[in-house]
DNA sequence: CTAGCCTTGATG
DNA sequence: CATCAAGGCTAG
């Protein structure tokens, strides 16, 4: 018998309830779920970050049960941040298109008898982008229901993840007069730094989720169009984009262990002043550390020269830091405060009280722009696709292929105009809302840069940093 | 904390 | 008025 219809909690594998935070999930898992976004839980695992989540363990460790419910594509913006009750949110339309398709699957099915053994009766010549093995093989996978196959996604994908940052050593060549800056340092080829290689790992079954790679089910994505609420059919380019994405848990935890190491016996306080302000110049070093990482490895980037990638991230790496600071309030913050990359939060009124007029209005129009994400409902693929946007600027000069580029800017724009509107059929114009979310972005990241420039910073935290290097590679080339 | 059951309230 | 996905409650 086919397994595809079997109701079966894409995180632990119980018995489902209904559709919970945007997929079809038990009761208790959607319960898991709430307390932890509501609540702000942050958890810890004990092992290596991969512990297997099934019916019986699931207790065992939140850490890891929660990084399934996200990687199987829970949504945290289902989760209200007013705590309204009742009614019905926006992913309404979408469970209904889900359970239409389910229905056309079923009727499909028995028209062609009850023989129905494999999924091949359904697989449609149409689609088939796929370009990644793991995530192929996991869409026909008819073993699905046993334990082990529960964590296949992940541990098939890190065969294809490392080497997609092996590959990386194909650019080594350019980078020879690079090596004395922090910059060049990042690109000198030396091994990536471990986050990225274990991050790898959970990317990449973060993107067989967003492409169907749900185990339990296996085809949702054929009767392509629109997306399911599993999240199947998204635009090719988005799902090479999200296989690029590094994991947000693990690059909290690297930078949080390093800042603890910098931090040293001082004990500085978290809060903004003195040491607190210095501490918030090396989180945003640590930032950009990552933040060109992930650029060196995503997808089209990588195929430039390092002589065009410099120029493209010597222009952006402010919008980047921008979009990651504000999206990360859009997912987890609360008014009045500033969730940092460690996953600490800080009282803004603390922060705006003793500071400058230039940091007021930074403040002030940061939290602006996280209102205009929310009302918008910008949601996690969007953002992905703004950053490519931003990467591929064609407004940088000088740029020897100008024209991979601009043929690249298109494509993402187009991959999100369709995304917009096969996910937001009801909201036609969220493509152009969203263009203007993102010059209100570059302008929030201009103010940025000027607070930096103006904080003079260089004194305050140690010289051989990134965030001194690109402020003052921006000022000489302007 | 967990998870089963209960209450709410917009949608059709 | 029925549905059903949100949030709430509470024993274990």
């Amino acid at each position: 018998m086919c397994d595809a219809d079997v109701d079966v909690c894409p995180v632990c594998g119980d018995a489902v309830s209904g559709y919970h935070y945007g997929l079809l999930t038990c009761e208790s898992c959607k319960g898991f779920f709430k307390r932890t976004v509501q609540n702000h839980k942050s958890y810890t695992c004990a092992e290596s970050q991969d512990c297997r989540i099934d019916k019986t363990q699931r207790k065992r460790c939140p850490f890891c049960r929660f990084q399934k419910c996200l990687r199987v594509g829970m949504r945290l913006e289902a989760v209200r941040a007013d705590r309204m009750r009742g009614g019905r949110n926006r992913f309404g339309p979408m469970y209904k298109r889900h359970r239409a398709l389910k229905q056309q699957k079923h009727a499909l099915l028995h028209s062609h008898g009850l023989r129905v053994d494999y999924p091949t009766i359904i697989s449609s010549p149409t689609r088939t982008p796929l370009t990644f093995p793991n995530i192929t093989t996991t869409t026909t996978d008819r073993h699905q229901q046993t334990q082990s196959s529960s964590s296949s996604s992940s541990s098939s994908s890190s065969s294809s993840s490392s080497n997609f940052f092996q590959t990386q050593t194909r650019c080594e060549s350019h980078h020879h007069h690079y090596h004395s800056s922090p910059l060049g340092a990042v690109y000198s080829g030396s091994p990536v730094p471990p986050a990225a290689a274990a991050a790898a790992a959970a990317v990449a079954a973060a993107a067989a989720a967003a492409a169907g790679g749900r185990c339990g089910s296996s085809s949702q994505a054929q009767f392509s169009g629109c997306f399911s609420p599993q999240g199947s059919a998204l635009p090719r380019l988005l799902v090479e984009f999200l296989r690029c994405e590094l994991d947000e848990l693990q690059v909290q935890s690297k930078i949080t262990g390093r800042l603890q190491q910098m931090q040293g016996e001082g004990g500085w306080g978290w809060g903004w002043g003195g040491h607190g302000e210095k501490l918030m110049y090396l989180m945003a070093d640590q930032m950009l550390f990552y933040i060109v990482e992930w650029a060196r490895g995503s997808v089209f980037f990588k195929e430039l020269k390092v002589s065009d990638q410099m120029k493209l991230l010597h222009h952006c790496w402010c919008d980047l830091l921008a979009l990651d600071i504000v999206s990360r309030q859009v997912q987890h913050g609360r008014q009045g405060s500033l969730i940092l990359v460690t996953g600490q939060e800080v009282d803004l009124p603390a922060v705006v009280t003793p500071a400058g007029p230039l940091l007021r209005t930074l403040v002030q129009k940061g939290q602006e722009l996280v209102d205009g994400f929310r009302k918008l409902l910008v949601d996690r693929n969007e953002i992905v696709c703004f950053k490519f946007l931003i990467l591929f600027n064609t407004d940088v000069k000088h740029v020897e292929n100008q024209s991979f580029v601009e043929n690249i800017k298109e494509q993402v724009h187009r991959a999100l105009l369709e995304y917009t509107l096969c996910a937001y059929p009801q909201f036609l114009d969220k493509f152009d809302q969203l263009l203007l979310c993102l010059s209100d972005l570059r302008a929030l990241s201009t103010l940025t840069e000027e607070y930096l420039c103006s904080k003079n910073i260089s004194g305050e935290v140690p010289c051989n940093n990134l965030l001194n290097e690109l402020l003052h590679a921006k000022h000489n080339s302007m």
